[in-house]
Parts: C-alpha cells; sequence; structure tokens
DNA sequence: TTCTTATTGACAATCGTTATCAATAAGCGG
DNA sequence: CCGCTTATTGATAACGATTGTCAATAAGAA
C-alpha cells in the first residue's frame, strides 16, 4: 500500500483511541471484543490490520506473550523497553541507553550489522505479591 | 507426571541428539521432519513434547520467532542469550552479566519481586549482507 | 517373563492470525 | 454537491502451529 494513499477511516482511529485507554498490553482479540462491547461494528481482521500498520509506523509495540498472542501497547517515547507485572500485566516503560549501546557493541564486535533487540524484564509488582 | 516416573524412551534421546546437531534454533516441525527423513517414524506430537520436556528441565532453551513459532536450541551454559543472524538462524551465545545485574535491579527499584528477563539481539551476519 | 502404566503416534480439535472477496465509503476532480 | 476510483471494511474461510484424545505400544520394576 502507497503511504501517500492511506486513507483515514473511523475504524482506526476506534482501534488508535482503544489501544490509548487500555492499560498494558492487549491482545488484538482483547481490543475487539472492548469495541464491539461499546457498540461498534468492527471485525475482528480490521482490527488486526489497524494494530499491524501501527505497529509498523510506529505509534504503538507489539511483543509476544508467552503462549504466542502478540501483544499491543499505545507508544509514547520513541524507543524504550518495559518492565511487566507478570500478574496483573501493568507496564513500566524503561529507560536503558546503557544497554543499547551495549548490544549494539556487542553486535558489532562479531560482525553483525543493523542490530536490533529485544529487551523486557517481567517480575511480580508490589500490589501482586 | 511424577519426575521419579519419567521413562527413557529411544524417541526423547532421537529428539535431543537431533537438537545437539542443530545448527542455532530450530522449531518442532523442522526437527519433526529432519527425523522423519533419517528414517524415524517419530510423531509430531512426541517432537513436541520431547522439546517442551527438555525446555523445562533446562536442557534446552526456547524464545519465538517474529512469526509466532517456538523455536528451540540445545543448551549448554545455564544462563545466557543471543545474538541472532536474522537471514541465516545462525547463533551466538552472549555473556551478559553487567546486562543481568542491570534488569535485576531495575526490577528491584519498582518493587517487583522475582524478576526475570528476555534479551536477545538480531542482527545480519558477515556472510549474509 | 509378566504386569503396570508412562509414552507413543495418528488424528482431531483448538486458537491466533491471515487471505479472500463482495460491499462500502474516503477523498479526489469536476 | 456529484460521481468515480479504489482503499478499506467485515464476514467468513483458510491456514499454520500447537495441544488434546485415546487406543496401542513398550520401559522398567517385580
Amino acid at each position: 500500500m502507497d503511504e501517500s494513499k492511506r486513507r483515514n477511516t473511523r475504524q482506526k482511529d476506534a482501534v488508535r483511541h482503544a489501544l490509548g485507554e487500555a492499560i498494558g498490553f492487549v491482545s488484538a482479540q482483547q481490543l475487539h471484543l472492548v469495541l464491539r462491547n461499546f457498540g461498534s461494528t468492527i471485525g475482528l481482521a480490521t482490527v488486526y490490520r489497524a494494530l499491524a500498520d501501527l505497529a509498523a509506523s510506529g505509534d504503538a509495540d507489539a511483543l509476544q506473550s508467552k503462549d504466542g498472542e502478540l501483544l499491543y501497547r499505545a507508544c509514547t517515547t520513541d524507543h524504550h523497553h518495559h518492565l511487566i507485572c507478570r500478574a496483573c500485566g501493568k507496564t513500566i516503560e524503561i529507560e536503558a541507553e546503557r544497554v543499547e549501546k551495549w548490544a549494539d557493541e556487542v553486535a558489532k564486535e562479531h560482525g553483525f550489522t543493523q542490530p536490533t533487540h529485544t529487551i523486557d524484564i517481567f517480575g511480580t509488582c508490589l500490589s501482586c505479591q
């Protein structure tokens, strides 16, 4: 799809908005359910498409849950990582400049180019212990 | 299943061995195909079960590929992370003591207990550029 | 060897995600 | 505002990875 020919639809806005309201990471299926409960007639496939678009354009970030589900979250800052409660899903965005550098260095040391990385920390938060 | 009543079977050994021979991460399906090509009559479900066991007992580690497939790799050292070529899948085990500490500290700072983490670095290796 | 039961393997079932495709509607030019 | 083009939608089918089912098999103890 040519970026210049992308259209704005009420469905995409709905997904963007619902994702913004959500706390922590949510799956496409959860989001779809929420939207339907609010009276939207949006289709499941459309939610998947909208989320994939948001992730591709950097407005959301995605991670894989332990059981293979794709989870999304509205993204505020540019690049960051997450500290996630494994019980309630509460998520804290963390700065990791030191680690960013370390990751890029390790890649370079071994001759790997265009390094990217995934770093997530899981734990049990205060209110869930 | 009670750990003390676990039996050793030629199928489990076959999976263990095939995983040891494999370079980088492999999926259960790939491993099943390889075993069948070598004349084994092992079932797909058995490969899944054996790999899950190996991962649970710490003899293999698992990660999720970008498209949701579970990938396994024979595990030599205790705890480590990976530098993975996104083209050919070549994998280098990396030490990350500094980062281990950092991850635990970040968790503790926010009151999170029992911290675990996932750290993987992706890049394009020399021979794939 | 015999017996118990963990394990196997073929297959069905499940679940998340993606492809298909006719119907709809965004946004352009007039 | 009116058509027209075509990106987008939504229902549903298809897909692929994984897990459950269950009768048949075989490990390992007696």
